[in-house]
DNA sequence: GCCTATTCTGAACGAATGTTCAAAACCCTG
DNA sequence: CAGGGTTTTGAACATTCGTTCAGAATAGGC
């Protein structure tokens, strides 16, 4: 009974994201988004509400997107525990068309005012954290980092050098360059020969 | 001839830049910036123009601060240059007060549309890159870093790990644990042991 | 085919923003 | 002290933005 939605929801979430992502949310506008989507503003209105609770909710989405790919990477067998935190360096989210994270965008732009904002920020970056020190223990355990070395220190650097490396790539630094430099983490990482190469 | 200023323009430019690092180019009125400053939105478009170009210059001194910073901080001793590196990663500026390096914030911002901006950011982190490979190569020098190892590289992971401390910090992630991990990443470059302590 | 329920559209409104301007305030010079 | 040139001020303007709403459009149920 009623009309039908015309649009799909996920489809309209994720160019908002897209857009939220390129331009920030004070430097998007409603009808940004709605050029976008190919929603009127009216229908962005009865269907997601006002501009705030819908950014809250596509940066909502992306934090716990961000927790799971976090999890996701902490399974697997340890012995390529180290392989996993390469591949993650390597291969940042948006590294391809330089559109970055929008958790780290949102939290630069909203976290300094917003306290919901900062403390959902905090806790997806301390979920990071924790990650890639599991990955590091992993890694001591199969024998490929030294196991006197801090776990959480050493996570905490592969989390610290994926983020430069993607303010990096959104500056324009050519991508080889990059790479060069997320060996060269992994490299100092793994104090064991033998893992240091691709 | 005529009536002197009641302003210092220093103060004036230290006090915008402050307010633009804190919400953003978009998220920043010129009510705001009249607030902070201490002058009228009159004051203001007579003495510096109209927003956009007010902006601009304040984003340009940055840059060139931070390519002076570059260089001075390749002056000095060679035996001292890893110390240098490690002074760079534990004290970036902002770091007191969480309110982050324009630089990076305004690349994450405006960089994806506007051409100028993105080119002025992306010389000034060649020069940072730069300033980096050469303090390891420095520290190679002086024995303090395996010789065979990549300066560019190195260096690269430096620039990229010190950007990722700041996204870390503005994020709400205590200090102690930033430490712990400028510490590991020098670790990890100093490969010479008797270098890695503070 | 009509009714009803829901969605879609685009015009409209108030608030906020960037910008301008004329008048007042001010200090230096003569 | 008077004149003149510069700055300061705050009101005013045009534009943009977020938001609302009444009516048109569209599908299924009877």
């Amino acid at each position: 009974m009623g009309r039908p939605r015309k649009f799909d929801e996920h489809d309209v979430l994720v160019a908002v994201r897209r857009q939220f992502n390129e331009t920030g949310y004070h430097g998007t506008s409603v009808e940004d988004l709605s050029r976008v989507t190919g929603l009127s503003k009216g229908s962005l209105y009865s269907a997601f509400g006002d501009k705030d609770t819908l950014f809250r909710r596509v940066f909502e989405e992306y934090c716990d997107g961000s927790d799971q790919g976090a999890a996701a990477r902490v399974d697997g067998p340890e012995d390529q525990a180290l392989d996993r935190l390469r591949a993650w360096l390597t291969t940042p989210e948006g590294w391809s068309d330089r559109r970055g994270c929008l958790l780290a965008k949102t939290t630069a732009e909203l976290a300094w005012q917003d306290d919901a904002i900062a403390a959902r920020s905090l806790a997806a970056y301390e979920t990071l954290l924790e990650s890639c020190r599991l990955l590091v223990e992993q890694a001591q355990r199969a024998g490929h980092i030294d196991p006197a070395a801090d776990p959480a220190a050493l996570g905490g650097l592969v989390l610290a050098t994926h983020r430069g490396l993607e303010a990096l790539l959104k500056s324009g630094v050519d991508t080889k360059t990059l790479n060069r430099i997320a060996d060269a983490a992994i490299d100092g990482i793994a104090l064991q020969p033998g893992h240091t190469g691709a």
